[in-house]
DNA sequence: TCACAAAATTATGTATACAAAATTAAAACG
DNA sequence: CGTTTTAATTTTGTATACATAATTTTGTGA
């Protein structure tokens, strides 16, 4: 029997994916910090699982690289140099240029005007001091970006890298010259959207990312990272 | 007490990462061939393990995306498309690209020196015919390109994508245009790095493996991906 | 012979049990 | 007291056991 059209099958959640979505989540929300141990006994407690499941979902992360697993002595939530933030900032460039180059001539009208959207509440969340409000929409517009390139090795790839720096939100406030770069920069990427103009929105894209890093880079000069507990 | 220097620590390998190790061979010796299910009594019984090593080993291997686990019906290595192929193509070409321009500004003397004598080598089996050294000493040289732009997440990167598509090694003769054209890319590749070009370089690669990509969808339209067993 | 249903088998998912290593606490010694 | 040894405890690593879902085999009826 042929299988029916419009029917999609039921998406089964399995113990293992809401395992390491949960873990993923208190790494990411940093209420496992980096550098902290991972106690198999109590996690267990906490999920009202058995430590079979557990530990399948601390392998699945640390293939991920978001936790670091030594022998005999247990799992705990990588800790991240300064040198691996930025690094990732530069690969992420790469990522991002490419995406930038992809995108723009495959881009759909809906999808730019849901940029457009984005772009504009982002320009209000500068107006209001709303830096949380800022960076949804800032995250948003990329992952439409991302969206467009329609290459999913490259979603993923990238999607991987931003995991692992993602934990360390920086608690930095964005400074007000450099905001005014972002926007700026994000209003090159709009004119080359619109000019569906692959090679410009890459450069822009490229220099943003470039812009990004070297304020990250700022700011770990002038405050390093906390201290990363064992 | 201060830790004592010159004490490497001792490599412990623990029979996860030698169980990972094995079973990502075997992937990409194609032994266990895309779409092929992963019994685990049966690779218990060859390793010798109990399932509960093997199905952590499982999990590492399906985060990578080198196989994929359905609910209640185990694990099958992960079949690779077309697209995907040349989606990684794309990818990759943004990496090397990146990789070229960090590493020829970057690259030491005995580094370049290493991949000039790669490179004759490499001329040598040409003439000889010699495919698999062809591509053993072309392998050599790109790793070592991305060992001189010494960015530890570019690496990690590169080999994930990259192993998540060796395991179907083409098969396919490589032409003797198609070769002369990789050749003369190489050719320009040192050049570029002897004038620590790092756009230069960056540039040469992405060509590259744009001509790489051209290539093998040219195969693939030629001689499709064999079917891959459920 | 084919289609379908039911039973038997096999495989996976999770929990528990036991062994070994690491950590912590206690004891012995200077 | 501080340091080192030794014992106790905890934690991790692996094996096994049991529950449940999936698959295969067998059986039944038309």
């Amino acid at each position: 029997m042929d299988q029916l059209p419009d029917i999609v099958p039921i998406e089964r959640r399995s113990l293992h994916d809401d395992l390491v979505a949960s873990l993923r989540q208190l790494i990411a929300r940093g209420v496992l910090a980096p550098g902290s141990k991972l106690n198999e006994k109590d996690l267990c407690a906490s999920f009202n699982v058995s430590r079979t499941p557990l530990r399948e979902a601390i392998r699945a992360l640390a293939a991920e690289g978001l936790v670091v697993v030594t022998p005999h002595r247990g799992a705990s939530v990588a800790t991240v140099s300064e040198d691996q933030i930025l690094e990732s900032f530069v690969v992420m460039g790469a990522l991002e240029g490419l995406a930038g180059e992809l995108a723009a001539p495959r881009i759909s009208e809906p999808q730019l005007a849901a940029i457009r959207a984005d772009h504009a509440a982002m320009l209000d969340c500068r107006a209001a001091g709303d830096l949380d409000g800022y960076y949804a929409h800032n995250r948003r517009i990329h992952d439409a970006i991302f969206e467009a390139a329609d290459n999913a090795t490259l979603n993923s790839t990238r999607q991987l890298i931003f995991t692992r720096i993602v934990n360390l939100r920086f608690i930095a406030r964005i400074g007000d010259d450099e905001w005014s770069t972002a926007i700026a920069e994000h209003e090159e990427m709009l004119e080359a959207l619109a000019e569906r103009d692959g090679a410009k929105l890459g450069a822009v894209l490229r220099r943003h990312l470039d812009s990004k890093r070297r304020q990250v880079a700022h700011w770990l000069a002038r405050q390093p990272l906390p201290d990363q507990d064992p």
